[in-house]
DNA sequence: CTGTATCCAAAATGATACTG
DNA sequence: CAGTATCATTTTGGATACAG
């Protein structure tokens, strides 16, 4: 996207004196460049990875998983029991699973035994998914008082 | 949550000569605990925060914000130009405002004038909640070869 | 211009029953 | 035990019209 585009977007007059250099310009247009073009859509892993974390379940599964290897059920109990909700049903958990299966954050090793065992566990590249999801809970967890306090001013 | 209580969960049999001490059991604990009594419910902030940065627009909405401050109208058009998709109704753009201003990442200044004029910015905090979004993206671009390996390998 | 209300479509989630 | 299929429910998002 050419820089005058962004300027008719947000209004801005063609600089003939120089005086109407709006920073934010710039600053778009470097955001727009470091997103690529196309920019990323639903299917981008950028996307799904974020939306990932910031669903019902798989930061929980992540949390988990990051103790150790469960087979599928252990793990259903163990949400059940942890989570503050009624706990999760097999087929949410299954579609969480295979969606951090698919991106390669859960490694999944199956015995065709009967009855058959299931082993859900992190790989390396999901043990790094999970550090990252702790540092994000750390900085909301550090600021959770201002949050509070911003939602309690939020009375308008 | 007590520890036998996790053990049973576990299907861990009591330790009688010692051999039985699954790690998990010490690592769960530890991460109940850490989540506190009772957990955390969908209205808590860690909660929600990370949904925020997990839906579909507060990341773009937080990325543009961080290049200055915007109208209403004028955001809307700028989503419209970046974002992969459509572009952003004026109904969700208001009601994604609204809920990172609830939680004090985002500030609204209003002026009673005709037509109005609605000025978003980021707050600190905000500015901070977008400083964690880009290091998680960071992650996710240096990790996005592998993450594309695994979803290719993933036919399974 | 900013925002709300209403209605509708689409997606996410849960409940239940069933299979190998 | 692990997983799938089906259906119902809830949640989310968009389109449109309208108000101040």
């Amino acid at each position: 996207m050419r820089d005058d585009k962004i300027r008719r977007l947000l209004r801005v007059g063609e600089a003939k004196s120089g005086m109407e250099d709006d920073p934010r310009v710039a600053a778009l247009s470097r955001l727009v460049r470091a997103m690529g073009d196309p920019p990323p859509d639903r299917e981008a892993p950028v996307r799904e990875v974020i939306a990932r974390l910031g669903d019902n379940w798989s930061p929980l599964i992540l949390k988990i998983l990051s103790t150790g290897a469960y087979r599928h059920t252990t793990l259903k109990r163990v949400i059940g029991e942890v989570s503050a909700e009624a706990g999760i049903s097999q087929r949410m958990l299954t579609l969480r699973l295979r969606a951090l299966e698919r991106d390669g954050f859960v490694a999944r090793e199956f015995h065709d035994t009967v009855p058959p065992r299931v082993i859900y566990s992190l790989t390396p590249l999901g043990a790094g998914l999970a550090d990252e999801l702790d540092r994000l809970l750390g900085w909301v967890e550090r600021n959770s008082k201002e949050i509070e306090r911003a939602r309690l001013a939020f009375r308008d």
